[in-house]
DNA sequence: CCTAACATACCGATCGGTCTGTTTACTACT
DNA sequence: AGTAGTAAACAGACCGATCGGTATGTTAGG
């Protein structure tokens, strides 16, 4: 793997993780065993240079992964499903998340960085229109797939968030539950 | 105004649109008008005591405000319909987040501090209570009040990170036309 | 021999936090 | 009533550490 993808896996994890402020230079320097100079060739506007690549390298890693999800199996309801299992099996295993999500990302910067905001805006547009299709395929109509693919992504993200505070993966079991009630109701 | 309720309260909102770590101390004691003493006098422990103060300030605001619109409606849904109107409106009236939420702590710090931790899932947890109260007087069994609003608090949550980056206030508007949908199934 | 790919020393600014005053308010005693 | 004492409520200078970023090397490959 060259300098750059390295440095790019390991700092979005961190930022997963950690948030933007929360990851120092140096602390990402060390984690990748590089030194400034290497990442200032690589991304010379620095830190939020990395962060949008970062962003931009999670956008196609989570599209890719949803989207093969989503392939195997035949409805939204099941995909969902494992897809929800999927991100519950990657929260126990590293304890942090890791996942589809960037909660702490957008929050810290949306305000701050339109560059950000929009590479944040961008990734769960992606999302909720692989959701979107399914339900589409599955038989909805274009504005009630529209509806319910924001209601799954904001449902899923918020999980998580309560995941977080309780260090535990029953929300997101829980949602998982829930979820075919409202994708049978239209 | 006493000094160490300004500070809180201050603190609160700049907590709230930016994040633990993205607000310095000096920025907070100039929006606050005070001196580093001031601060440390009230809160020997610094920042982070200041935020669980703040965390706990917030607890009470949001448990009291929500509960008084809940007491105001008759059904779940027209008190959440109601609910989520005025989270629109804190929404287009300040541009940032300042009403029922505080996603950029939780992400930031929930790997970070258990304090802080414990503090955010309390406020989860007690708005929770009043969703699931709520349900219980609706008609809805023990186990289904616990999962819708959980269910209910997750997709606010999430949507209100959608409104973030898309600097649009569309997906809470769009939650409040799909919950009562969810609020119909049991 | 020239450029991409680093390495490293260094920078000012800012970080959260501490320490030592000083001011104010209130109490206790004569 | 006047005064002395005391503790709370600040104010502000100062601290080392760390922040993100830059400038100047050095090295290796084509």
């Amino acid at each position: 793997m060259d300098t750059k993808s390295l440095m790019v896996d390991i700092a979005t994890k961190l930022f997963q993780q950690k948030g933007y402020k929360g990851v120092g230079l140096n602390e990402l320097l060390k984690a990748c065993n590089i030194t400034k100079g290497a990442l200032y060739h690589h991304f010379p506007n620095g830190k939020e240079e990395l962060l949008i690549a970062c962003l931009q390298s999670l956008n196609e890693a989570i599209t890719t992964d949803i989207e093969s999800i989503f392939q195997q199996h035949p409805s939204t309801q099941e995909a969902t499903h494992a897809m929800i299992e999927k991100l519950i099996t990657n929260l126990e295993t590293d304890g942090t998340i890791t996942g589809y999500t960037f909660s702490s990302i957008v929050s810290e910067m949306a305000s701050l960085s339109e560059p950000v905001r929009n590479a944040c805006g961008a990734l769960y547009e992606k999302i909720q229109d692989i959701y979107r299709n399914k339900l589409l395929t599955d038989g909805f109509s274009i504005e009630s797939a529209s509806s319910v693919s924001l209601f799954m992504t904001a449902s899923i993200e918020g999980a998580m968030m309560l995941c977080l505070t309780q260090k535990s993966t029953d929300p997101l079991r829980t949602i998982s539950k829930i979820l075919p009630n409202l994708l049978k109701e239209f």
